[in-house]
RNA sequence: GGAUGGAUUCCCGAGUGGCCAAAGGGGACAGACUGUAAAUCUGCUGCAAAUUGCUUCGGUGGUUCGAAUCCACCUCCAUCCA
């Protein structure tokens, strides 16, 4: 099977500025494309890893990828897929990101010469001197066009800055830049980047009078239209410091029936056979696919390590008895007793459990409250030391927060 | 720069002097049912020493026994005009 073939029975595949010419220059290794990532936080997401994963796909069959970093564009702010204004970062702060991604990165992507490359767009747009900067590339730009683009249309009802609206020309001259430098001939990204895709071959096509390809990965959406990788909590991000490898792999272990031949398609390094495979499994066999896919996942991510414990403490956890031996603890403090004793509320929010003692209060009233497997239904139910000392106890606030707590 | 409308709790959105910690919906959380799924039903959703007290309705100041609600100024946003 042929990267092409593959990526499109993955369902990675969005759209094509010309499907031919790509499958040509991707099949035979004579790509060098980049895709660009924001630095909007300190790690990478999930979102990332799809397309991280698409360039060690393509590395694998002899195309050279550059990451490139938006160091620079940074700065703007996409306003694609957004409804609201970005909030401005300060210049350390992306400066500091791009740092955290780098690191991030080198653990999937190997880069060095004739490898990959990892650049930064600061490097050339910092120091852009704005007159020649419209005189050679604004003109390319029509505003009526860039209006039009999917990516704005959105924003016109809740109003796009000047600032904002930049955006789809830097990620342009960064193409072009590219393609100057180093050969680039083709971007790929997510599918919310498409026009800005776009506007780089168009750019490249107007003042170079060279043909560039663009590429969109299929957004990871949930079978209810939602981004994936997104909780409540914010995103489930690749740092395991913000994102343990167990929440990691249980935000995979609990994804919706619907859901799941999509993510081990789109994510995982599975034979596409073996996938398909599973796509005639049904009810509670789903379940065994979602242990796969979580555990796949968390190995890419985290290691085969981090993946075998996450694993067995989920399911230990879940099969109720059984405690993990690997399971996230809680240290309490002799400030944290009073009168020789703390309470059960005190002990849900010093485990972070809940939010406040209010908050406790409720989880216990509604009997979701589990310390050592029996239901605590009385909200002044104290403990002691002596009682912590040791292996500790174990406290569950509904079926999925757990934490031990010892003294 | 001018005119108009607006800012309410995680989000949307009601509330136009006391009965307001603030309707309704969404989401989140918890319980039941299950397969650690979905759907459904129930509860719950500011904080706390918890039949009570405290802090919240863009900001600051004011009127009043009492303000999310009235007044003044300010900030931000949207629409139209330039």
């Amino acid at each position: 099977m042929t990267v092409f073939e593959e990526l499109k029975a993955r369902g990675l595949l969005a759209q094509l500025t010309d499907e031919e010419e790509i499958k040509e220059l991707i099949n035979n290794g004579k790509a060098t494309f980049y895709i660009g990532f924001d630095p909007t936080a300190d790690s990478l997401h999930v979102g990332h890893f799809m397309a991280l994963c698409l360039m060690k796909r393509l590395q694998m069959a002899g195309n050279k990828p550059i990451a490139l970093i938006g160091g620079g564009t940074g700065m703007i702010g996409d306003p694609s897929g957004r409804s609201d204004l970005r909030t401005m970062m300060t210049r350390e702060t992306i400066e500091h990101n791009c740092e955290c991604f780098k690191k991030q990165m080198s653990r999937f992507i190997e880069f060095g010469e004739d490898k990959a490359l990892m650049v930064n767009n600061a490097d050339w747009l910092m120091d852009l001197n704005y007159i020649e900067f419209i005189r050679d590339i604004g003109v390319h730009f029509s505003v009526n066009r860039m209006l039009t683009a999917e990516c704005y249309k959105q924003r016109m009802e809740k109003g796009l800055s000047f600032l904002e609206f930049n955006y789809m020309i830097m990620q342009s001259y960064d193409f072009l830049k590219l393609y100057e430098k180093y050969g680039c001939n083709m971007q790929f990204g997510g599918d919310d980047q498409w026009s800005n895709m776009l506007g780089g071959t168009e750019l490249i096509r107007r003042k170079l009078g060279k043909d560039a390809y663009a590429m969109t990965i299929t957004l990871l959406l949930n079978s209810e239209g939602k981004k994936m990788g997104k909780t409540q909590k914010g995103a489930v991000w690749l740092d395991p410091d913000k994102t343990s490898p167990f929440e990691f792999y249980q935000y995979w272990r609990n994804v919706a029936d619907a859901d799941v031949l999509k993510c081990l398609r789109m994510l995982t390094f599975l034979p596409i056979e073996q996938i398909n495979e599973m796509d005639k499994w049904e009810g509670g066999q789903l379940n065994q696919a979602k242990e796969i896919l979580a555990f796949e996942l968390t190995n890419l991510v985290h290691g085969e390590e981090e993946a075998r414990k996450a694993q067995e403490s989920a399911r230990s956890i879940f099969s109720g008895a059984a405690q993990g031996a690997d399971m996230p603890t809680c240290q309490l403090q002799d400030e944290d007793f009073q009168d020789g004793n703390i309470d059960i509320l005190g002990i849900l929010v010093k485990a972070g459990l809940t939010a406040s003692r209010s908050e406790a209060r409720r989880a216990v009233e509604q009997g979701g409250v589990t310390v050592d497997n029996e239901k605590i239904s009385d909200i002044k139910t104290l403990y002691s030391p002596e009682q912590l000392s040791g292996e500790g106890i174990v406290v569950k606030r509904g079926k999925k927060n757990y934490k031990r707590v010892v003294k």
